[in-house]
DNA sequence: GAGAGTTATCGTCATATTGACAATAAAGAT
DNA sequence: ATCTTTATTGTCAATATGACGATAACTCTC
């Protein structure tokens, strides 16, 4: 801090969140319509303004669920990373806060029609160019995918994307739409019921689908995100890897 | 973003940085002594106000250059994450920008005496409670402590705590410090040079220490930090692993 | 300058983990 | 019943890891 302790200068703060889920396999992130300019009718992520007296976690969950109008957001929400505050909002100087929510397939509450419109999008589409982001959203999208690659290796947070009881199989897809890559069901399977402190067997199966009826798991206590707790991210070994 | 276009709050942001080093096989942190209130007195973080204009790896850098009087600053620095605004300084919402600084044992030039000085200090008696940390600093600490052991197990940083050309047993300390483990010599020797892409025999070997001469070795092309490329973190596999 | 002490480096071996893939189990569909 | 589909258990070779023995190549001491 300089000594002649000059009036700091304040920045507007907002919070932007990359929330990520599985849909028939393929991976999508929430996206909104923007209805004001700049950048009016382009998609962006959800995200606003920090208001005083909240943190940040507060502030994005806040405004996921204001834009989404769900209540309680199921999985897992971190913060990514901030970026800013130079040239990133023409109108001026914003310095914002990334989050990260890693999620089941919720859905999303058509809001009003002068609201902005939050829904899935598949990321494939974003990152082919069909459908372009606001600001430095794709960017920031980036970094979220980044994260969500390594979160699945080293921390439990895979079955954030589940629900509360789910099949091996599922989680596979999760691993396997978030990585884009196949992975062998047998060994898989091996790995994720033989990591100890991970995984837990609820004692039911599930019913009616096609193929023998699959064993439900739940996440163990031990593996399950303690809130306050700064999310011990690490299983040692790596939980599994993508393969090429 | 609100539909109402409310005035958005403004927050004073700081950036701090965890500038962690290895001394003697010790992991030592920087940190300076604070001459106004609050906390006066104390151990803090360095670090201080964005400017306008400034990005805030910019500005992190800058910061740490100004409170320890060196210029280019050797080593890796990266985003660690962001604190705040409520409830971290007793005289209001502050948002603070924390970054981590992995580099090799340089020296700080004193400041005047008027300034605040910058001195490494043993991570181990902060931890320890010998020497006490202002704000939310202490939480921050662990953070970057957290964060700086797992780049050592999956990306090739730990280099960034050595000089340009370095020895096995150099860099072995690196890991020992920050792990806080003894590791083989022979394995860790063994893992070292085996795994492609990260180091490079330089061809040279030290003299004049007791014992065999060491070949000197220095991060591999493909290993390098690349301004600009978000830090590919993750080495596949793992590029070692603390031992307990 | 011979031996002692030190550090670096290479090698060996038992064990654990991984990737590939065969085989069997248990359902619904025809 | 038989076929199709998905789940789950095994097997086996290749690879990686942890624990250590054995040398190599210096400096230091006397």
């Amino acid at each position: 801090m300089p000594a002649s302790h000059p009036a700091p200068e304040r920045f507007p703060v907002t919070v932007d969140v990359v929330a990520l889920t599985v849909r028939e396999g393929e991976l999508n992130v929430l996206l909104i319509t923007r209805l004001i300019e700049p950048f009016r009718g382009k998609l962006a992520l959800p995200g606003g303004f920090v208001l005083v007296g909240e943190e940040l976690l507060e502030a994005a969950g806040r405004e996921l669920a204001e834009e989404t109008g769900v209540e309680n957001l199921p999985g897992h929400l971190e913060q990514l990373g901030s970026y800013g505050p130079k040239g990133r909002d023409p109108r001026g100087d914003v310095l914002t806060v990334a989050h990260l929510l890693l999620a089941p397939d919720f859905p999303v509450l058509s809001a009003g029609s002068d609201a902005e419109q939050a829904a899935w999008y598949p990321v494939r589409e974003v990152l082919g160019g069909t459908l372009e982001l606001a600001f430095d959203h794709a960017r920031i999208l980036d970094d979220a995918l980044e994260r969500a690659k390594s979160k699945l290796e080293y921390s439990p947070l895979g079955a954030a994307f589940c629900d509360e009881e789910f099949t091996i199989a599922q989680l596979r897809a999760v691993y396997e739409a978030v990585w884009g890559t196949r992975l062998d069901p047998r060994n898989f399977h091996r790995k994720a019921t033989g990591t100890p402190g991970f995984l837990e067997e609820v004692g039911r199966m599930t019913t009616g689908d096609a193929g023998r009826p699959a064993a439900l798991f739940r996440l163990a206590p031990e593996a399950r995100p303690t809130p306050g707790q700064p999310t011990r991210a690490v299983l040692n070994p790596p939980l599994m890897r993508p393969r090429d």
